[in-house]
DNA sequence: TTGAAAGCGTTACCAC
DNA sequence: GTGGTAACGCTTTCAA
């Protein structure tokens, strides 16, 4: 007996006695003495049925463990039940709180998800985008590093919307960031701070543009020292090295790209014998890490789960209003968190009040 | 013109000027003055044809943007290129890892992973299994909280490989944390520990039961007292709860189930004034968070990196030689990995030696 | 209320 | 080397 795939010209009855093959609507036609039309009614259209067909079928197809072949019904309709989403990176602890808030309501709309994680290339993301586009009704890119391009080219032949990406006439849901900045900025000037870094993340990121700016302004227009550091990744390892430059660079406080790297950067301080907030003041974005950290990171807060919520029913939309017809934009307000990792600056320094 | 999944029955030229729907096969074939077949093969073995023949029909996808359908492809194949992992829950730290290394793994077998967080219910992973099934060729789940006559049901009718779950005749790996707990707490009671406490995970977690018999027989055999405390959920929030009745039951140390929970119960012990380790030792598992905290966790090693690469590895055979055909058993071994949350216990007692 | 048949996009067998 | 055609499992007109 072939195990898989095989061919039977004459597909009549195949299965020896407790053989069980997957069975098919043909196989409950047969044994229902109906067609396949009928089963398939009896399963998407049972109003249309008599309710004893009906009865029969179900209870038919139930006892041989039917399943409905996901693939051949999406291949009839031109619907796949599937969505996508590509995040850069899913160990980035950002993501997993958003990818599960995605999945629960993708589950509320009985759709099946296929993560991607591209590994922060682009590269991979157009690939893996391809991949998933003939398996999926539509698709979310969360963070694409993507160009506009790109996004475009792929939006023109599938359903997209995009997560912290602010391309204009694209759905789309953006989190907000740069007030929060503001504030972060501002509490440490208020708190004594003159010489402020900001660790920046990867150059394609919209989120990091969006914080980069408002951090700049916000230092200059109160004339403020600001350094701004390139994270060779935005990973632990990448906040480890930004650290030690911070250091070297002599300032008082770090704003970093997002938790991931503040908590790299706490981490290389604290080895340095730096400690956080009396030697140092730490900022972080994204909420990411909730409380999980002692003490516990002062941040900008993430709301990735009403982003998720708000991504899905903008792709459903898209999907079923064909080519996102409108340009629907989502903006969601962070907040600064001031947990404990942040304080007054040391030394002689005083607020001006 | 209808958006999209419209029947049309003539399909020959239907599309105008600049109306870019997919193009199909039969498209290429028309244009390339070919046949299906040849186009077809132009892709699958181009070695069968005429160079020639092979450059201009992928010439001309190329200009048209030609996708292969992967769910007709599926439907003629009987493979789908795609796998399924089901995880109880993506937000807890332990498994991004473990999704980003199989999700490498896959890649490098050009493969397309679905993900299903079931949300800590059997309920759940069931339909999403069955969801799944369809589309894919096989199914790895991780720390699965279904029954083991459901994942021999399951098994039954689509490959599958099981993380942290030992049912003999099915593939799996398993993280094995046994003589780590040992170590951990020979640890402990070397600094004098004598009142231990673990924080117990989910029943249906192969996991936990794993460590809980570890850490029970390691106790009643050096003869110290052993407290079993029960999470109300396997998070961080259920981490805290614990911690209290950890404190209430005047214990030295505890040992949690995992990170997470570990990290809770650190929150709250801090909350409570309750420094650790000086007043509290701490070990977690997993080693999930690994340096993100502040002091370091204790922890028992991860191991989800290779876990990961074993498991698309034994899924991959399964897939290949039909039905699970032995008896694989992958198993790694955790090690104890002492930081900065564990170490003397407070007071007089002191270590036998 | 039910059935026949065409069609979804692809592959694979069999001739030519 | 290449083309015709059946088949994959399902949905959906169209007739009966």
């Amino acid at each position: 007996m072939p195990i898989t795939g095989s061919r039977t010209i004459a597909g009549k009855k195949e299965q020896k006695s407790k053989e069980r093959a997957k069975p098919t609507l043909e196989e409950i036609a047969h044994r229902a003495n109906t067609s396949r039309s009928t089963v398939s009614r009896a399963f998407s259209r049972p109003d249309l049925l008599n309710p004893k067909t009906v009865e029969q079928i179900l209870s038919i197809a139930e006892e041989l463990g039917y399943r409905p072949n996901n693939m051949a019904r999406a291949l009839s309709t031109g619907r796949t039940g599937n969505i996508g989403l590509l995040v850069p990176d899913i160990a980035n602890p950002f993501f997993p709180p958003l990818i599960k808030a995605i999945q629960q309501n993708a589950d509320a709309y009985d759709l099946c998800l296929f993560l991607g994680s591209s590994g922060e290339s682009a590269m991979r993301e157009n690939t893996l985008f391809q991949r998933l586009a003939s398996q999926t009704d539509g698709i979310i890119l969360a963070s694409t590093r993507l160009s506009e391009a790109q996004v475009r080219a792929h939006a023109e032949r599938h359903p997209i919307t995009l997560i912290n990406r602010d391309i204009a006439g694209l759905p789309r849901v953006l989190i907000d960031t740069q007030a929060a900045v503001r504030d972060a900025i501002g509490f440490l000037i208020e708190n004594g701070h003159r010489d402020i870094a900001y660790l920046s993340g990867p150059k394609e990121s919209w989120s990091n543009q969006q914080r980069l700016e408002a951090a700049t302004e916000a230092c200059k227009s109160a004339g403020i020292r600001f350094e701004v550091i390139q994270l060779s990744e935005p990973s632990f390892e990448g906040g480890e090295k930004a650290a030690e430059e911070s250091v070297a660079a002599g300032v008082t406080a770090i704003l970093a790209f997002d938790d991931l790297t503040a908590q790299g950067a706490h981490a290389r301080l604290s080895a340095l014998g730096i400690v956080v907030p009396r030697d140092m003041s730490l900022i972080g974005c994204d909420d990411a890490l909730p409380a999980m950290t002692h003490p516990a990171l002062s941040t900008l807060s993430g709301l990735s789960q009403e982003a998720g919520r708000h991504a899905l029913k903008l792709l459903q939309d898209a999907i079923l209003h064909g080519k996102s017809l409108q340009d629907m934009k989502v903006v969601l307000g962070a907040r600064f968190i001031c947990r404990e990792t942040s304080g007054p600056a040391q030394s002689k320094r005083q607020s001006k009040h």
